[in-house]
RNA sequence: GGCCCCUUCGUCUAGUGGUCUAGGACUCCGGCCUUUCACGCCGGCAACACGGGUUCGAGUCCCGUAGGGGUCACCA
């Protein structure tokens, strides 16, 4: 038998990080065993515009590598995918259901259940309907309907024994018939309800697995109800834990970022984002951009395979110590049985320090190439981009080294892109390396004669250049490299400072180093 | 509140009765390296929710308590 898995996002306009990470479990365990991973698309309740709100989330998958075999984009046997689309399946089922005396049409109004159900809470007991509306035959539905009221679909659920299961997570799990209520499954104007869709899109889909997130565990016995009433076979359940809040047990949600926001690493992941994302001409509003959301990853340089690594160990593990996952490694090592039952919390940090690593591991060529765009986006590098100047890209990349986590990092180094005299210098290092020691003028001055003159302009020949200097002058280097720094790039922080100045060139370090001398100049005279 | 679920370092986890003075990873804290920043390297702090059993022996099994969470729609 071939496995079959989906995953059904309503379309919501983005993808959440704990959706994927659902989804990343359907697919691979439909994937790894050479079977089918299905989009389906949970619209029944939609009724906002479809391109807006779905394309972020296929968006999202495509840029994941999470390829679906059947859904929106790419059809299949089973077309269509989409729930709006499918009320006739829905409609059959309910009909049938009716039929066979599993579901009942009830006439009660909604006054009326509220009535029920505030006197079940009154007791402390569950709420099951007391059926005073049914109508079971026509004569009794004619009755209702000459008093004047109108009916919903009701499943007539068993009033006694137990639901019992196999979850491939929770183990055997059971539920009280006699606990659960006869829930609407067709509204009064025909269409339908979510467990009923859902039930008859898994048959009619041919999906074996079902594997969803654990707040649909107690939502299974209706759908088994509905599944075994209509002679469908019973998929196999995995109820997986939710990905929770960062430092709590609280589910994940994206309506709570304010809170989230003052969690310090989520802060700060927000914040590294949205300085990069301002840069790029990309909203950073916090409801629409923020660290929950797959398309934040995606949009300041992330890469996937550092995100799906992270989320793969977000509930379950191989052993005690593997931890690096490649998208092969994990469809051959996955396994539903060694998915964790306890929800756990998202970690930025985990999640930084996976994307660290595998963005350190990433070939220059591939490098560069992400790290382009953002100069492109940021106005910065024109595109396309000029020859020479992609030559220099890829060296400020291979010097940058790990300073660059995510591609957008790579703005961090747009000194090399602003003209000499559009340089900005940052106030409290040009104050401290500059302003406050008495010599930095003259020995910037002194070391730009060099640099004028020397022969070569390569990092090793600077280095010399410059210990030699030191040696003259009787400084160490530290007694001048950090003007120097300041005075070439306007940061107090950067990558080595000799491939700094070999990549920036004789003739804009020298020109750097007159304006901040120029620049030292006018505030010791405003000073005196 | 009813029902259901969960509970090992701050976080993700390993652990299926003895090999656990509880292992790994991230974070954090020291130190080294160093022209800054970052990386790297070395070292360190840090957990079995609690109480009863069962057993020669319990993180591991049972019961209870506490805490946390999910769910109770004509939403999905």
């Amino acid at each position: 038998m071939t496995i079959r898995t989906r995953f059904a996002p309503s379309p919501t306009g983005y993808l959440h990080i704990g959706g994927v990470r659902t989804a990343l479990f359907n697919w691979l365990l439909a994937k790894q065993a050479g079977g089918q991973f299905i989009l389906r698309i949970d619209d029944t309740d939609s009724r906002r515009n479809l391109d807006e709100t779905l394309q972020p989330i296929l968006d999202g998958f495509n840029w994941l590598g999470l390829d679906w075999d059947e859904g929106p984009e790419v059809g299949g046997p089973h077309t269509p995918y989409f729930q709006s689309q499918r009320l006739a399946h829905y409609q059959a089922a309910a009909k049938k259901l009716l039929a066979s005396g599993h579901a009942y049409r009830d006439y009660s109004s909604p006054a009326e259940m509220a009535t029920e159900r505030e006197a079940a809470e009154k007791e402390k007991r569950d709420f099951v309907y007391s059926r005073t509306w049914m109508a079971e035959s026509d004569e009794q539905a004619a009755e209702f309907e000459s008093q004047g009221r109108s009916f919903v679909v009701r499943l007539k659920m068993p009033r006694d024994g137990k639901c019992e299961f196999h979850d491939l997570v929770r183990g055997d799990v059971s539920f009280d018939w006699g606990r659960e209520a006869d829930h609407v499954i067709q509204r009064g104007d025909g269409t339908c309800l979510y467990h009923l869709a859902n039930v008859v899109d898994d048959h009619d889909f041919d999906v074996t697995h079902v594997v969803r997130a654990v707040e649909h565990l107690s939502n299974t016995p209706r759908q088994i109800f509905i599944l075994q009433s209509l002679g469908y076979e019973m998929p196999q359940y995995a109820h997986i834990p939710f990905v929770a809040e960062p430092g709590s047990k609280n589910k994940l949600s994206k309506r709570k970022i304010d809170q989230y926001l003052n969690n310090k690493d989520f802060k700060r992941l927000y914040q590294a984002g949205a300085e990069i994302a301002k840069r790029i001409g990309v909203e950073a509003d916090p409801y629409s951009f923020n660290p929950v959301l797959v398309d934040f990853y995606r949009d300041i340089g992330f890469l996937p395979d550092a995100v799906l690594n992270y989320l793969v160990l977000l509930g379950w593990s191989l052993d005690d110590k593997t931890e690096d996952f490649s998208r092969e490694e994990m469809l051959e090592h996955f396994s539903a049985d060694r998915i964790v039952r306890s929800e756990a919390s998202f970690d930025c940090q985990k999640l930084l320090s996976f994307q660290a690593s595998y963005m350190n591991a990433l070939p220059l060529k591939q490098k560069t190439k992400m790290c382009l765009g953002f100069l492109q986006k940021a106005n910065l590098v024109s595109d396309p981009v000029e020859c020479e100047q992609g030559n220099l890209i890829s060296r400020i990349v291979e010097s940058a080294g790990d300073r660059i986590c995510m591609a957008g990092d790579i703005l961090k180094f747009d000194t090399f892109f602003i003209a000499d005299q559009n340089m900005e210098f940052e106030e409290k290092p040009f104050q401290k390396r500059m302003v406050k020691p008495a010599n930095a003028g003259f020995l910037l001055a002194e070391f730009n004669k060099i640099l004028n003159a020397t022969d070569d302009f390569d990092a090793a020949s600077l280095e010399t250049a410059l210990h030699g200097f030191c040696e003259t002058q009787g400084i160490v280097v530290g007694d001048v490299i950090h003007a120097l720094r300041v005075a070439v790039t306007g940061k107090a922080a950067g990558f080595g400072m000799f491939d700094t100045m070999a990549i920036l060139g004789r003739e804009r370090t020298c020109n750097r180093i007159q304006i901040a001398l120029d620049e030292l100049a006018k505030r010791v005279e405003a000073n005196q």
